[in-house]
RNA sequence: GGAGAGAUGGCAGAGUGGUUUAAUGCGCACGCCUGGAAAGCGUGAAUACUCCAAAAGGGUAUCGGGGGUUCAAAUCCCCCUCUCUCCGCCA
């Protein structure tokens, strides 16, 4: 959520951010300046009013207590005849608020000035390149050709028991995954010093409006019902992303500022309806209703944010290096940005047998945007309360990271060859035909 | 799922309709005292919104959340959430 006092005050550089999305959300402000105003205007005439009742009720007390209750009676009409009029006001100036934050919550975060103004994936520039296409001596197979020959997945079956879109991990398959969520997590609490943590996999709607996943898109999420009760449903929904529970850790809370920065880390299945996606990317993993990810998130004082997404880029990029992955890191224009995020970098790790990038990893800023919505904030030293930028990363999504690794790991024989890294925790150099 | 108890400020804890400006204690900050400290004494200290050009200052709301009764609610009534104890079921 923008900051009102920002959207008042400095409505043209609003309007500004918001136009270079490209989504039309700068036709918002003037409605969002009138309800701010028809707002202010009835609390400060309805609170006049409340002042008045208060005053009055006091001296009745008083009265009562003297005992002079004809005195009491003529201001207990006085004070009725407030309260009226109070709880007609009261009314009118709750639906203003009500629309006034609906409106707030569907406006985007404005995009920061570093970021280029672009249109759509193709105006993203490249920052830089890691590595090199590998140079097969053979025709690369794609990752579902090999994953069942090698049988590392099933997917007919996981059809059989959830439809398309799903993954059955088998045998190496299974230990494969298992094995890239430890690598992942013990490099980034060993070595990048988060914190692990391991949220629910489900949560309430106040979380995922916290991060900016509700109300705009909330058809994209699995909604849960409990039992046959329909009562329940939508009281939980399955995570998109660890992001959403991890970020809402400390939703509505103060914390002291030498806290920060909070960095956490976490494993956790993701889950995305994907509506309006189908028929993409259906053959594979590419594209899934379900699927891994370890993700990053901070918690951090404003003016170090960039400096920690920096930092924490180069944490994604590590776990591509250790795996000897070529990627590419990208930088995303005004328009391809997500809702919430102030800048955003993507991760793209080669693929050979798609013979493209895969994107494993989108590290974001987001300023204030997600800490206003769940009013988490800070204590400066100096007693102030501030609210503190948010940062998140894929470190990384798995189902794409097991693609790309399955594609430039293959032999001509059609085995795997098993990174060094992993070769500790699979417990061999190779993998091959059962 | 059943029965019961509870939710008050940073923490503990009093407060069953009106001079309550939420007592008191602990903790915290600052000051006095001291060679320095402790003790003692004093002062201060929540959050959000809003009014005022700004500052100073004022107003409104907030005692888990929502609704109701009343001129007036931490206090009475209803609903919800969460926590604790016991029972049942369960990995």
């Amino acid at each position: 959520m923008l900051d009102i006092k920002v959207i008042r005050e400095r409505p043209d550089l609003v309007r500004q951010r918001l136009s270079t999305r490209g989504a039309g959300d700068e036709k918002q402000v003037d409605k969002i300046l009138d309800l701010d105003a028809q707002r202010r205007q009835k609390l400060s005439w309805v609170e006049t009013l409340k002042a008045r009742r208060n005053l009055v009720s006091k001296e009745i007390g008083v009265l009562m207590g003297q005992k002079k209750a004809a005195e009491a009676e003529v201001k207990k009409r006085e004070t009725r005849e407030l309260g009226d009029l109070i709880a007609q006001l009261d009314k009118e100036a709750a639906g203003i608020e009500v629309t006034l934050r609906e409106t707030m919550l569907r406006l985007p975060n404005l995009p920061h000035e570093s970021v280029p103004s672009g249109r759509s994936a193709e105006d993203n520039p490249v920052i830089r390149v890691h590595g090199e296409k590998p140079a097969l001596a053979f025709k690369p197979k794609s990752h579902v050709e090999l994953c069942e020959s090698l049988q590392l997945v099933d997917f007919g079956r996981a059809a059989k028991l959830a439809g398309s879109g799903f993954v059955l991990y088998t045998n190496w398959g299974a230990k494969l995954e298992r094995a890239l969520i430890h690598f992942l997590l013990e490099l980034h609490t060993g070595e990048h010093g988060y914190t692990e943590v391991s949220p629910p996999f489900m949560v309430g709607p106040q979380c995922l409006e916290g991060v900016g996943q509700f109300p705009k898109f909330a058809d994209q999420y699995y909604a849960v019902q409990e039992g046959l009760d329909p009562a329940t449903l939508g009281k939980l929904y399955l995570i998109p992303t660890a992001e959403t529970p991890v970020a809402n850790i400390h939703r509505e809370e103060i914390l002291p500022e030498r806290q920060l920065p909070i960095c956490y880390c976490a494993y956790t299945p993701c889950f995305r309806g994907e509506a309006g996606a189908a028929g993409v990317g259906t053959r594979g993993m590419i594209r899934v209703h379900q699927f891994d990810k370890v993700e990053l998130v901070k918690i951090v004082k404003p003016e170090t944010g960039y400096e920690e997404q920096e930092k924490m880029v180069a944490h994604v990029e590590r776990v591509l290096q250790l795996l000897g992955l070529h990627y590419r890191v990208v930088l995303l224009c005004t328009g391809d940005m997500g809702f919430a995020s102030a800048k955003t970098y993507d991760i793209e790790v080669w693929a050979p047998g798609q013979g493209s990038y895969l994107e494993v990893s989108s590290v974001s800023n987001c300023e204030d945007f997600q800490s206003r919505r769940m009013n988490l904030r800070f204590k400066t030293d100096s007693g102030e309360n501030k609210f503190p930028h948010l940062l998140n990363g894929s470190g990384t999504a798995l189902a794409r990271l097991f693609v790309a690794l399955v594609e430039t790991y293959q032999q001509a024989d059609g085995s795997l060859a098993v990174p060094p890294a992993l070769q500790p925790l699979l417990k061999t150099d190779r993998i091959s035909k059962p």
